[in-house]
DNA sequence: TATTGTTATACTCTATAACTATA
DNA sequence: TATAGTTATAGAGTATAACAATA
């Protein structure tokens, strides 16, 4: 009754300004999108082939050859041969790769947890479960395709 | 007891996944980010100046004028002088971009339509709490700050 | 003199096509 | 010959600095 379009369309809004909001205060490296993406990848799943990297990041192999050199020259990656492939390239983080990583993870969760102790409890309650359960709805979706 | 640093990070990569969904499924005109977001804004608040364009987006004023020229190369908004100021210009939507505005405002709509259909009763109704309240948040610091 | 917009220039991010080196 | 990666080139999107036109 209350799930026709009309009341769809504000969530979706909503999300975009939360992503925003956060983003905005997430600056530590001065990083773009691509990069934090990518180093949080790095950071999170360990060394990875470039070629595995640009697939992950839905870019092609030349944008993440590109952005991996950026990123290197920035002093937040490393490039190493694979010693399995002698084609390949394992991209590894730094140290400096992985103090940013945690200083832009702290930034965006305080960020977060700073919007929602503004809500009354019971809407928090609500946030906790709402967006666990659209990550779940997500991965489902993608697990049923 | 359960709002700890420790609960909040997944809840914003859940926010991140959940607009990279919703994106990806908005494909309408070919439009990037930049285009699609300025678009949004001139159908739902009418003609702008091109400055206040600029700052509402949060770009620079050449920045703005760049965009606009390729957006009008696309036959989205059409440039006018405004009436009231000799050296402004008004950006104004076309038929097309108007189309196109509504087109993408549907497949939004409809993919996280679909997503929340996906869920049970309780956590749907924990979503219509939750993504309005964080809007008000959102709105509410930015009033305070 | 201040404001609005454009032009010039440069860097990031993206893509496709062509090339090199290894399997 | 197929795959991994790089180089070449081009367009979108962003910025700052310098400029033109109008207030």
């Amino acid at each position: 009754m209350d799930s026709g379009d009309g009341s769809v369309e504000p969530m979706v809004a909503a999300v975009e300004q939360l992503v925003h909001y956060v983003r905005r205060r997430t600056t530590a490296g001065g990083l773009s999108h691509a990069a934090a993406s990518t180093l949080t990848r790095l950071c999170q799943g360990g060394p990875r082939r470039l070629s595995e990297l640009a697939r992950s990041e839905n870019v092609s192999q030349p944008s993440m050859t590109q952005l991996v050199s950026r990123m290197e020259r920035a002093g937040l990656v490393r490039r190493a041969p694979d010693p399995d492939d002698g084609r390949g390239v394992l991209v590894t983080t730094t140290g400096l790769g992985v103090e940013v990583y945690r200083a832009r993870k702290a930034e965006r969760a305080a960020a977060l947890q700073h919007l929602v102790a503004r809500l009354p409890e019971e809407e928090q309650n609500a946030v906790r479960i709402a967006l666990p359960a659209l990550t779940r709805a997500i991965h489902e979706e993608r697990a049923s395709s």
